[in-house]
DNA sequence: CTAGAACTTGAAGTTAACTTTAAGTCAAGG
DNA sequence: CCTTGACTTAAAGTTAACTTCAAGTTCTAG
């Protein structure tokens, strides 16, 4: 079974139009043409396709992802290569995991700040309330908010 | 005490045309000014900042965050707002938490991938193992990367 | 009082990742 | 054979979030 452009990148639910791109980026070489010169997306690129998403979203530009894809094409001699930038990208990826981690954190300490403003009709209730009535698991990102980052707190 | 833009860059670790370009997109209607026209953030605005750059690191626009920033100058008739602003803000997290961990199996299948490539000293290793032999963590993620999006592949 | 560093603004420039347009080509059904 | 919808390319346009530039102003130290 073989794809056009249009049906492959409705297989995989992007714009046809950004397959095309990836191409002229050279993230697709491997990607076959007819006598007549259209793409003919095999099966087996799926996987390949499946990658440069996983690899997008980890947050590498289209310049490191075509990088990884001509290690790829080269063949066995690049595999330390290519197991190193996994091994950097899995380091990168710890590295959101715990920013998004601590974004969560003040989203909900937001969430308990406006809920509290809301049962007392106004945000002077959070806004002024000791540290010490705060709930214990907000304190530490309250304090954070109200001071520069880096910026110890402990007297 | 009281701070120009210069050094509330250098507080917060940004370039203070970022906070400049923040000023004229309205996200600090806040800040004063002294009467030769220069900004003066005070010690109070660093929370201000702070909720900003979380609310960036969630994914929001510039123009979202403006919207937040109007309704809390507007006071607490926009406390409810506000809440449903976090509350929508909380499943957005929740969603890209989901997607980081989906991506970081599949780094981590890739890493055991080319692990097991060096090993043997080519791809094929892994690449023609027979699913049985796959690391039973890697299974699905590795017949999910064979396959679209959505695509069942129990038979 | 003045030099110079840091501030001000508006406007233009940058970058990444697409998307759209225009002009033309291919392929399948009738 | 011919229509029609999907394909092709190159080139231009879009968007967000900054950054840089140019010309002028303010503040601080000597």
């Amino acid at each position: 079974m073989v794809y056009t452009v249009g049906e492959m990148a409705k297989l995989l639910g992007v714009a046809a139009s950004t397959l095309r791109y990836y191409d002229k980026e050279g993230l697709l070489p491997f990607v076959e043409r007819s006598s007549g010169g259209i793409r003919m997306f095999r099966e087996s690129d799926i996987e390949w396709l499946q990658v440069i998403g996983c690899m997008k979203k980890a947050g590498m530009s289209i310049k490191d992802i075509r990088q990884y894809i001509e290690m790829a094409l080269q063949g066995d001699d690049t595999i330390d290569l290519r197991l190193a930038m996994f091994r950097r990208q899995q380091e990168v990826l710890k590295q959101q995991m715990a920013e998004l981690q601590h974004t969560m954190e003040m989203v909900d300490y937001k969430c308990w700040y406006y809920e509290t403003a809301k049962e007392a009709g106004t945000v002077d209730a959070p806004q002024k309330m000791e540290l010490a009535e705060v709930p214990e698991r907000f304190r530490k990102i309250r304090q954070e908010l109200r001071t520069a980052p880096g910026t110890a707190t402990t007297i």
